[in-house]
DNA sequence: AGCCGTACGTGAACCGGTAAAGTGCCGATT
DNA sequence: AATCGGCACTTTACCGGTTCACGTACGGCT
C-alpha cells in the first residue's frame, strides 16, 4: 500500500510553534518538562495544521504498540452465529477505545493457525499483547505462546490456560444452578447439548453437570456433544426428544443450538415448555424473539469483554499475573422453563 | 504497552550472513540486487534466528500500511446478531491475509463518532485505508472522507457512496424478483418489514418493492422500516398480522427479523406457511434452524467480502476506480413461503 | 590493453517519532 | 560570591527497517 499524501511531521509543528520536536513530544505525551503556556502552543498549532503523531513512528521509537490480537479459531459460518463473540469484541474495544489503542481480528481455521498467527503478529510486533479464547483440555497452544513470551490474557479457568493470566467465569456453578432450578422444577430426566467435547469450558459444564445430577440422585440424564452449530444442536435434540425414556428439560451450551432446540420441539408437536423444558447459555436477543422466549443462564458479556481487556493492560503494565474471576451467570427465566407436564415428584 | 524482549534485527541477520542489511532488505522484499545463493544464505540465517522483519519499522520506512479498517456503527447488542457482518469480514480477512494484512474493526455509535474514528486513523497512519458500509441517503460522511484523502471503497449502490469507489449487490433487482415470486405463488398482499428508512440500501429495496407490486397491479402492500432488531420485527410482524386485512406474506429485511417473525406467527397460533408466507434475506444457518425453515434471498456473503478487499486494494494501487457488482441475491426456497391458503386467484 | 555494461552489494540518508543527556537561566542556599 | 537544584527546553542518539546513489569486480568487445 503505498501512501502518496505529503504529510505534516512533528518537526513542522514544532517549526511552527518555535519549539524544538522534543517539546512536542513532551507535551503530546503531557510529560513535564513544557510550560503550560508553551503546551497550549504547541496544541493550538498542531490543531491547526491537523496533525496528529504517526503512530507508526511513535511504536517504533516508543517501543509501545497500540494494537491487540484476537484470533478466534472457529469456521466463520458458525461464528457468524455466535453474538457472544460481537458483544464480547465491543467489550473489549470499548477499554481499548479508552487508551487509543486497537484490536486486530483475525479467523483462523485450526489451533496451527493459530499458533503461527500468533507468532508472526508477534515477531512482526504487529500486536503488543493478544487476547487467548477457547481453551481445549490440554491446550497446544499454550507451550508454543508461552515461548514466545507474547504479553496474553487467557480466558477461560485457571485449570486450563496452563499459566497464562487469566479471566473465567465459574462454568461449573452455573451449570450446577441450571440442573438445580430444573430439578426445582420437578424435572427428573435432563438433558444437556454441550459444545466440543474437547473444548474447556464445556468440559467443566459436563462434569458439573454430571455432578449435580448425581448429588441431586437424577439418574435421567444425557449428554451429546457437538460442534455449537444450530444444525447439529437441532439434531441433538432430535434424538434426545426420540429416546424411549425423553428428557423433560434440555440445557443448552449456546444459545443458537437452543433456538435450533426450540424449533424441533415444534417440529415434533412437543409444547414448550409444558413437555419439554429449554434452557439457553449465553443469554441474546435471539432468546428473546422465539416463542416462546427462551430462559437462558445469562451474563453480562460485554463487562467480560471488558475485564478482558483491562487485564491485558495489567499483563502489559507487569500488574496482573493471576486470575480474575467476573460474575457467574445467572438464570434469567423466560418462558421456555416450567414444571413438566405430569410431574410424578414422588417418583425415584 | 511497554515490550521488554531484546530482538533480534535485521543487523543481526545481515552480520551473520555477511551482507550488509541493505542486502538483506533485498532478499526480503524480494527486488534484484541479490543473487539466488546469497539470497538462499540471508533467508537461511533468518530462519534460525527467527527473523521475521518489523512490521511497524518497515512501515515506517517504506510508507505502507498492511493495516486496513473498519468502523461498524449499530449498537453491539444489534451487531452481535447479524451474522452478516461476521461472514463480511471472513470474507475480507480471506484476501487481507493473502497479503499479510490484517483488519482492524471497531464499533462505533454514530456516524460523526466514526467520521473522528477513520480521521484518528488516518492521520495518524494507523490504517492504509478503509471500508465503508451501511450508506445513508445523502451520507453525512461522505464530505468529511472525501476531504481526508483516505483511500477506500464504499459497500454500497454508487448512487449512494457519493463518488467512492464501491462494490455492491443489485439490491432492487432482488427485492422486485422476491415480491415476483410470492406474487406467482398467489400471494396478493405482500408486506415488508424493512431497515431503517435512512439506510441506503433498505430505500433501494422498498422503492422496487413499491414498484414491482405496483407494476404487477398488486395494491394490498404495507412496508414498515424497522432498526433491524429482532425485537421491532416481532413488533412490526404483529401489527402487520393484526391488521384487519392482513399480508398472506411478508418479506424481511435481514434473517434475524425473520426468525423473530415466524416465532410472533407461532404465538398468534398461524400456520407458515399455509397462513402467512415468510421471506428473509441475507439468508444465514439461522434460516435453516427453524421449523419450518426460512426461504431467503441468499447471496455468498464471503465472497463480497472478499470482492471489497480486493477493490480496496486495487484503490489504494490507484487501479479500480469504478463499481463492481457482485451477483444479486437469489431465492433460496425453504418450507416458509408456500401458496396461500384459500388463493382466490380470481378477485382483484 | 582499454573501455563499457551489468550484476551484486555497500553505506548513508531517511521515515517520524521517543528518550535521555545536555544547556542556560533563575532563585534559593551556604 | 559561589554553589546548587530545578525548570524549560534543546540536542542527539536511537528504533528497525527501506531506498538509492555509488562502488567493485567480472566478462565481453574492439
Amino acid at each position: 500500500m503505498n501512501v502518496p499524501a505529503p504529510r505534516v511531521t512533528i518537526n513542522d509543528v514544532a517549526a511552527r510553534a518555535g519549539v524544538s520536536k522534543g517539546a512536542v513530544s513532551m507535551a503530546f505525551n503531557n510529560r513535564p518538562g513544557v510550560s503550560a503556556a508553551t503546551r497550549e502552543r504547541i496544541f493550538e498549532v498542531a490543531r491547526q495544521l491537523g496533525w496528529t503523531p504517526h503512530q507508526t513512528a511513535r511504536s517504533l521509537a516508543g517501543r509501545r504498540v497500540g494494537i491487540v490480537g484476537l484470533a478466534i479459531c472457529r469456521p466463520a459460518r458458525l461464528l457468524g452465529l455466535e453474538p457472544f463473540y460481537m458483544e464480547f469484541i465491543s467489550g473489549i474495544e470499548d477499554v481499548l477505545a479508552g487508551r487509543s489503542c486497537s484490536l486486530l481480528l483475525r479467523l483462523v481455521r485450526d489451533l496451527d493457525e493459530e499458533v503461527a498467527l500468533y507468532e508472526e503478529w508477534w515477531r512482526s510486533r504487529t500486536i503488543g499483547g493478544a487476547i487467548l479464547v477457547d481453551f481445549h483440555r490440554e491446550d497446544p497452544r499454550i507451550a508454543p505462546l508461552r515461548a514466545l513470551g507474547l504479553p496474553a490474557v487467557a480466558v477461560g479457568h485457571p485449570s486450563l490456560t496452563g499459566g497464562f493470566p487469566s479471566v473465567w467465569t465459574d462454568d461449573a456453578t452455573a451449570a450446577s444452578d441450571a440442573v438445580r432450578y430444573l430439578a426445582a422444577l420437578g424435572h427428573r430426566r435432563i438433558a444437556r447439548v454441550g459444545g466440543p467435547s474437547g473444548l474447556g469450558h464445556s468440559g467443566i459444564r459436563a462434569a458439573a453437570f454430571e455432578a449435580t445430577m448425581t448429588e441431586l440422585g437424577l439418574d435421567g440424564r444425557r449428554q451429546v456433544s457437538t460442534g455449537f452449530v444450530g444444525e447439529e444442536g437441532a439434531r441433538a435434540t432430535r434424538s434426545l426428544l426420540l429416546a424411549p425414556e425423553r428428557p423433560t428439560a434440555i440445557v443448552y451450551d449456546n444459545d443458537i443450538m437452543a433456538v435450533a432446540g426450540a424449533a424441533v420441539a415444534a417440529e415434533m408437536g412437543l409444547a414448550v415448555p409444558d413437555d419439554v423444558s429449554l434452557l439457553a447459555w449465553d443469554d441474546s436477543q435471539l432468546c428473546r424473539i422465539t416463542h416462546p422466549p427462551l430462559s437462558a443462564m445469562s451474563h453480562d458479556v460485554h463487562h467480560f469483554g471488558e475485564e478482558v481487556a483491562r487485564a491485558l493492560f495489567g499483563v502489559i503494565a507487569g500488574t496482573h499475573k493471576g486470575a480474575l474471576q467476573v460474575p457467574t451467570p445467572a438464570l434469567t427465566p423466560r418462558g421456555s422453563t416450567g414444571p413438566p407436564r405430569r410431574a410424578r415428584p414422588g417418583r425415584a
